[in-house]
DNA sequence: CGCACCACAATTTTT
DNA sequence: TTGTGGTGCG
């Protein structure tokens, strides 16, 4: 039975840690203060749960369980309680009860965007003490606890990591080799599959004699191939994403020392973007915090976007169930966007059911309406984007605060083409990745063959590149006996003159083989940055570029040389100068890792990328039934779901204003279909919209006849933003504006034209702007922006 | 062996 | 529309 004293003083205590926090709302103190056992935080888009995190953090390290435990510490006297109910400055060392040593915090996010982010904010708040939290993703928490222990799976503990690409030409590989038809096994699929059962903690042998036992022919085949995978991923010393994590897990459940260890370890376990975890992560997670039972993730069911990808909501739906005593939270105050956006993100997911619920509202004020525009054509919608972001450039806004999202990469073309002629700086997140490019794949291979030769997948696609007289011919046997001798292909390549089979090659294989030993020895003795060079000059790679001088070969030795800097940039920052530490952080590594915020520049994105983002502009284009939602999900009733969520994500990106673009017409893939309007845009209440949609297009309505009004696009191209001074053809334009003109641009001010080049029925032009410098830009697009002064 | 040409297919993808 | 992979020729 707790004394009066004992009351008074945990009182005093919880209400003095709860004044360190009284910046965040009354919710946001709750989740900061539950520092004890598990907790599950809703929070809704922009309702600050990043903050939270951080200063739950602080509260960890600075008071420990004081705000959230009954117990007393040994210093609990009178003068201790006088100090704390003055909030005193002795009341802090009073408030502590156990402060956590930042090293025994695991914070795990997703993207490593995310993670850098959360560290250099804990850094601000924290100081130097911050850089021993575990502030990281999952798979490189995995990576970290793997290289210590990989030996207890049988790897070793320099294994590398395969990335989506490497495993997409592994598995096509292995079907090569059982003569199966892509065809009928799309690798995608294949994979898919795998990534499925090791969710389910399947592994290749058991999915195999489950298969059998079903005796589904694809199914065993499917099976065959995942053996072949592991087997081979094994023998590369390998593993993939998925192996990272389903690996980690087995280690800590079939060593206990292990297991126990990091039990000890990790005091306070936190997850972000829950929603985003799958059955595996989910148990990963739980394992981590086993010891000390304090796990507290943060997630937004309504955000859940990768349902694709094997993550389930239902981690989330069933957290409460999953651990006892768990407390819930919500946090639905929106610091992000004014009301009319808002309303319309609540309005468009209540449409979904099998939801928590929640409601977020804003105290911002109603802001300006979301407009809706419809355009003739994919041309004309991107023109009008530019125009508009122009037009708010013009009033001040600066580059970077717009955002343009759409469904697909492939929409980004059109967009693309009308920020160059309008001369707006613009950058594209997402696509190919800089280390998927073909000539850093060679380069990167070359380095993980010399990390481990006996990787037969990265070895392959160097030995003949740049050429050395090895073909494809001599490439198969190598296989072949490898494959018959139970070793690697390297392994026969450096011992070649054994094999008669090879005597043509032999000379030329082991030529090779002492190549790669001699960077081996290399890459012992000297730097990353100076294997590099050396792998570059011995492999020949560089002067068979250099030799063939082309436009795209000069493009690929530069990228060759930002591989360089890359190199030097990582060992700089981590202060690690391995080969497999800088190798596993190039496989972890996505584009939007290189979103710079700061650039002053427009910014497009898939609505998947812009997922924890926020800009004060946010123009949602191909707002449009097929496109989005695309053709695939309607009339799928889950499927919808997840693309109204992937809706309510764009949707709530935006701070103050919100345009939602579709076209009538849209060229896609080289062929054009006319769509109506999105449903999304219908299932928003008329009274937050200020729509300019033509009679006829709206999804409840029939599509009209289009007839012949929208076959010709050539007319009709630029007649959104263009005066009819420039609708004619090229010559016409040349008479409103003239080279030596001096003109003023709607954006950029004003300037003189300084040159002036025919092109397609266009001219391009130069404007010497006073205060933009020198741009290049189209003159039928400038021209809608532009004046003779 | 390397290159040129043609058919083919093509959501989303934090790791 | 673009990128990829397979085939056939020099």
């Amino acid at each position: 039975m707790v004394n009066d004293f004992e009351k008074r003083f945990v009182k005093a205590r919880k209400e003095y840690i709860r004044a360190q926090f009284t910046h965040l709302n009354e919710m946001q103190q709750q989740a900061v203060l539950a520092t004890e056992g598990p907790l599950l935080i809703l929070a809704g888009a922009g309702s600050g749960k990043t903050t939270v995190l951080i200063n739950r953090i602080a509260n960890l390290l600075r008071y420990g369980k004081g705000g959230d435990s009954e117990e007393l510490n040994e210093y609990a006297d009178a003068a201790a309680l006088e100090s704390l109910e003055k909030g005193d400055e002795n009341a802090d060392f009073y408030a502590a009860l156990d402060p956590v040593e930042p090293w025994r915090i695991l914070a795990i996010t997703f993207t490593n965007k995310a993670a850098g982010e959360l560290k250099e904010r804990l850094e601000r708040m924290l100081g130097e003490r911050a850089n021993d939290i575990w502030a990281c993703t999952f798979h490189s928490a995995c990576v970290r606890i793997l290289r210590r222990d990989a030996e207890k799976l049988g790897f070793s503990t320099s294994f590398t990591i395969y990335d989506t690409s490497d495993t997409q030409s592994l598995v096509k590989r292995i079907l090569k080799d059982m003569e199966l038809d892509e065809k009928m096994m799309p690798p995608r699929s294949v994979l898919a599959e795998i990534s499925r059962a090791k969710d389910s903690r399947i592994g290749a042998q058991e999915y195999l004699s489950q298969a059998r036992a079903s005796s589904d022919f694809r199914r065993v085949k499917i099976g065959e191939i995942y053996v072949e995978y592991m087997r081979r991923l094994f023998a590369a010393n390998a593993m993939d994403f998925d192996d990272l994590i389903f690996f980690t897990v087995k280690l800590l459940e079939e060593n206990d020392e292990v297991c126990a260890y990091w039990q000890r370890r990790f005091r306070y376990v936190l997850i972000d973007e829950y929603q985003d975890t799958n059955h595996l992560q989910y148990l990963l997670a739980s394992l981590l915090s086993g010891g000390w039972g304090n796990i507290c993730v943060v997630g937004d069911d309504d955000q859940s976007i990768y349902k694709f990808r094997g993550a389930t909501i239902e981690n989330i739906l069933s957290f409460e169930n999953e651990f006892k005593g768990c407390r819930t939270i919500r946090l639905e105050q929106n610091y992000r966007s004014t009301s009319h956006i808002l309303d319309a993100a609540n309005a468009v997911i209540r449409n979904n059911i099998g939801r928590k619920g929640k409601e977020l509202w804003t105290n911002k004020g109603s802001g300006d309406l979301v407009s809706v525009q419809v355009a003739d054509n994919e041309n004309d919608e991107a023109q009008y984007v530019a125009s508009s972001i122009m037009a708010n450039y013009g009033q001040g806004a600066n580059w970077r605060d717009h955002a343009i999202l759409y469904r697909m990469n492939a929409q980004s073309r059109p967009l693309e083409n009308a920020f160059k002629r309008n001369g707006i700086p613009y950058r594209i997140v997402g696509g190919t990745r800089f280390f998927d490019r073909a000539e850093i794949k060679d380069v990167l291979s070359y380095m993980c063959v010399v990390a481990t030769p006996e990787d037969d997948l990265r070895l392959t696609r160097i030995i003949n590149n740049p050429p050395r007289g090895i073909g494809a011919k001599s490439i198969e046997t190598l296989r072949t006996l490898a494959l018959e001798n139970n070793t690697s292909m390297f392994g026969i390549a450096a011992d070649a003159d054994s094999y008669a089979e090879l005597r043509t090659a032999s000379i030329k294989l082991r030529l090779f083989a002492s190549m790669i030993e001699e960077l081996r020895d290399f890459a012992k003795k000297n730097s990353l940055e100076a294997l590099l060079d050396e792998i570059l000059d011995k492999s020949g790679y560089l002067r068979a570029l250099e030799e063939k001088d082309n436009e795209e070969n000069r493009d690929r030795a530069e990228n060759v040389r930002e591989l360089k800097s890359s190199i030097v940039n990582y060992v700089q920052e981590t202060g690690d100068d391995t080969l497999e530490g800088y190798l596993a952080n190039i496989a972890l590594y996505s584009d939007l890792d290189n979103y710079d915020r700061e650039a002053d520049a427009v910014v497009m994105m898939t609505m998947h990328s812009a997922k924890g983002l926020e800009f004060p502009w946010v123009y949602i284009v191909g707002m449009e039934e097929g496109i989005f939602p695309g053709t695939r999900c309607i009339g799928e009733h889950e499927e919808m779901e997840e693309e109204r969520r992937l809706c309510y994500v764009a949707l709530t990106r935006a701070e103050k204003h919100l345009e939602l673009v579709c076209a009538r017409q849209r060229m896609l893939f080289g062929s054009t279909t006319a769509n109506r309007v999105s449903r999304f845009v219908d299932e928003i209440p008329a009274e937050h919209v200020k729509k300019n949609i033509p009679r006829g297009y709206g999804f409840s309505e029939k599509p009209r006849d289009l007839g012949f009004a929208y076959k010709s696009t050539a007319q009709s191209r630029h007649s959104v933003a263009a005066p009819s001074a420039v609708k004619a053809p090229a010559p016409a334009a040349s008479t409103a504006f003239a080279l030596g003109d001096s003109v003023r641009h709607k954006a950029f001010g004003e300037g003189v034209i300084t040159k002036m080049t025919p092109m397609g029925g266009d001219y391009l032009i130069e404007v010497n702007f006073e205060q933009q410098g020198t741009k290049k830009l189209m003159l039928r697009a400038a021209a809608a922006h532009m004046e003779k002064v």
